[in-house]
DNA sequence: ACCTAAAAACTAAAGCCTTCGTAGACCTAA
DNA sequence: TTAGGTCTACGAAGGCTTTAGTTTTTAGGT
């Protein structure tokens, strides 16, 4: 039995700047190494090169893909956003959380860092989602 | 006007490792290298010398404390594991929910991942924590 | 007091992440 | 066709993380 080099589930998370970036492309679904520079928060400063190289980095493992276009190339995110929330997510309720949403949730209504707008929001997600399963 | 450099808000998560010996020595309060060791998970081999280098590091961070007893160390972790969840909390709500809580909670929610008792259990937490408001 | 076993401290190597400089490829326009 | 500017690929430097070997310290028994 040979050890499972390649399991698609255990993906590791984006690094900082992968994640930064990315939530750049996620927003704007495509775009060139000019054009998310373009969008990095006023006060981020990074190379061209250093741009280009994280770019680089993600087409290799395969969470960007590419197109010519022009001179230059035009990167577009292979995996939905919602995917990649629902892997962090996972990720932390097992690392942190105990295994267990609910001690996340807790903690989340708990900190007194909502306010009651956050609060209505929070409520009518779970509403709807309560509907939904009623239903099936 | 001097840069700040001592913001205790701001502190950066802890690392892989170091979140792993951290969730043992908050179930266990406290304890030395040893008995650290003894409660890693099977399979996850770690040199002596490893958890004692990771402890030395936590504790230079000042996230955990030390005494001595006999010719050993016992470890103790200066901060609660509730305020740590919630700083990862925060964290990830900052970096991949675009400041939303609400984001998180409609993506765990939705996510299809939970059970009827987690459900149950968060939709319990929720009501708890507003009649808490409505007293106040 | 002294010896030994156990623990801590020190040191270092290997491996990632981040950043960017350099060299060269490739368009485009004169 | 060639010059100039733009973009990419490569790779290296620096810093942090992880892991563990080696050396030093120290408690505790005899």
């Amino acid at each position: 039995m040979l050890e499972n080099e390649t399991k698609p589930t255990e993906q590791k998370l984006l690094t900082e700047v992968e994640l930064e970036l990315m939530t750049i492309l996620w927003r704007i679904e495509e775009g060139t190494v000019a054009e998310v520079i373009e969008l990095l928060p006023a006060g981020r400063n990074l190379a061209y090169t250093s741009v280009s190289t994280i770019l680089r980095i993600l087409e290799q493992k395969n969470i960007l893909g590419t197109r010519k276009a022009g001179r230059g190339h035009i990167y577009r995110p292979n995996i939905l956003k919602s995917d990649y929330e629902a892997k962090t997510l996972n990720h932390i309720i097992q690392k942190v959380f105990d295994g267990t949403p609910a001690a996340l949730v807790r903690q989340l209504v708990s900190s007194n860092q909502l306010n009651d707008q956050d609060f209505e929001e929070i409520v009518e997600e779970i509403e709807k989602q309560l509907r939904n399963k009623v239903q099936k």
